[in-house]
DNA sequence: GATGAATGAGGTTTCATTCAT
DNA sequence: TATGAATGAAACCTCATTCAT
């Protein structure tokens, strides 16, 4: 079988499911909104949201791991293609950028959310802090940057990069991300000692 | 900071309610948290809670308005009496490290609650983002540090203080805040690019 | 007893259906039971089962009834072949037994769901309390026991059969109840005052 | 504080609770009976009912477990008084029949109750079986009854029991079961081979 | 001030059943 | 015949809130 349709139009209801709830998520928060609101949004009855997902709680965390587990590859797979802290650090900044420009929607959940799915996280799934914090010491070993306290500079410059975020979203700062990467990376070069 | 009351023993019932109700805040996030919840923990029954509180919503509500406007207060004092950026920063810095050692509950309550709280803060409530924004553009214009758009420079001060305190919150960083400040605060220098 | 298929590979899907609803109904009963538990133990989606169901209710009761009666009818089948009641007793215990051995989930299921279903058989269906109390009102006019309330003797018959059943399906009698059918029948003889 | 009235008008709302939902689950069964029968037999609403009983499986549970146990405790207290196996018995079947005439509805809740609950009876509780179990076994060892299997033995004595009370629900035995008692222990002692 | 029982609205979830394919 | 998605009713349960005592 094929699907007649190539258009965002015709996206199976599991994957409505999934944009709608994202959304009603980072409007309302993920507690706050019903399963109720979800399914009237995507058009459906309530029962039919059962068909594709085993409960409210499930679909959060699918919805949250899948892609926190997936925005950790692409870091670690920038890890692995770059040898030095600053072309690493500034290919994984500019990627963050442009995964804003392209989803704030999603970007938003995964800033959001990520304090309520904390707890469900183990230490076996790829962690953007994990990431970063292992950049950030091979970087203070070759001598990239000064050596210091390696949990505190990855608190810095994910401190800046998520806030820069958070300013866009709640409309503080204009435009697109992806036009200040530039300067984002250049504010953690400097914070980081460079 | 004083309170007017001696020992944690005599705490009225309204100063138990707001300090069992912040901690299960900070635990649980605001709607995970019932009334039963709270009052099972302060001792009383449901129903005593509304002699103090007009609703749940409104008990969190004041927790979060009182202690998030008396921190603008405090750094609007801090603005009134110093005169140029270095300065004011400094002492701003500190001023959270000792907040956040002397009640990091307060303090984590008050970094989780401002996104479920954002929409309910009016323009004439003092707000420690417009505050902090004014002493950047002072700085600025005051040629403190390089001229930059001010909101982007303030996402990164406020992004580095607050993702370290979120750092130490989660156990990524030991000892006390108080003890990184200065720290925070040449990290902090750098990142504006003085 | 013999069925029109050779091998259990070869049955319908009805017959599987039947099958596994009626494990499934014994296992947990049947309203605990779900269209979903039968149809996934056969290996068909729920839909599948209105083909040859027309309700669940309808499967649950054709089960029923069709077991039921088939029961009675060789209960009455025996009363038919013999004159006095200790024949027809010793007969239809060990028919009792046999069956239960053949057939234990069958026999379990008959236990449990009359008290369920009792209430749909209609008085014209042949029922196996109505036969046993004719065998025993008629074995006393016969003067093969002592006269007594013919209603009261059921009972004690028919508990003795089915307890020990019940005791065999709880694992707390061992062996085949063949074995026992003597010792069940001299129990009853004793039991009926003979 | 005390109740102006005595009378079962005045029962508790937990007590009233009890009574309804012992009356619904012997009507309809458990798993068929809702809350909101149980309620609005009571007068209450839905949520009152989580008040007084955590869950709706719960109220099952405790109401046949207190009642089963205490049953088992009321027979053990019979096999504590006597010695020997007649006056057991005779003592527990005017027992079991004055319990059944007392309250048929609670009897007939733990005759039709023990299979949905049997799974959840732990072997510390007291249990009717095993207390009628050591009974036969110790009066065959003192040559009260000839030996044979205790296990069947036990079987036909509560099957007996429990077959005329069945009988007795339904309506096939007429009058109160405290007058056949004696009828009872009677055909017990004879299936007993006494 | 406090209690404890109750309300009532609304939430999540289950499940027998239907129907276009 | 079978599928698989969907429906819709109803189930259980939660919880902020109220109120007589």
């Amino acid at each position: 079988m094929f699907t007649h349709m190539a258009g965002s139009e015709t996206l199976g209801t599991k994957a409505r499911i999934a944009r709608e709830a994202l959304r009603l998520f980072v409007e309302k928060g993920i507690t706050e909104t019903t399963v109720r609101d979800i399914t009237a949004a995507v058009g459906i009855t309530e029962g039919a949201l059962y068909r594709h997902y085993a409960s409210k709680e499930a679909l959060a965390w699918e919805l949250f791991s899948s892609n926190f587990v997936a925005f950790a590859k692409r870091m670690e797979a920038v890890r692995q293609q770059h040898d030095d802290l600053r072309s690493r650090l500034e290919t994984m900044i500019h990627m963050f950028c442009a995964f804003f420009d392209e989803d704030p929607v999603l970007f938003s959940f995964l800033l959001l959310a990520q304090h309520n799915e904390a707890r469900k996280i183990t230490p076996d799934m790829p962690h953007p802090v994990t990431i970063m914090r292992a950049c950030i010491e091979e970087g203070m070993q070759a001598g990239d940057i000064p050596k210091a306290d390696p949990d505190f500079a990855t608190a810095v410059v994910l401190g800046i990069v998520f806030e820069v975020a958070t300013f866009k979203i709640y409309g503080r700062i204009q435009g697109g991300l992806g036009d200040l990467a530039p300067d984002v990376m250049r504010t953690c070069w400097r914070a980081l000692g460079a």
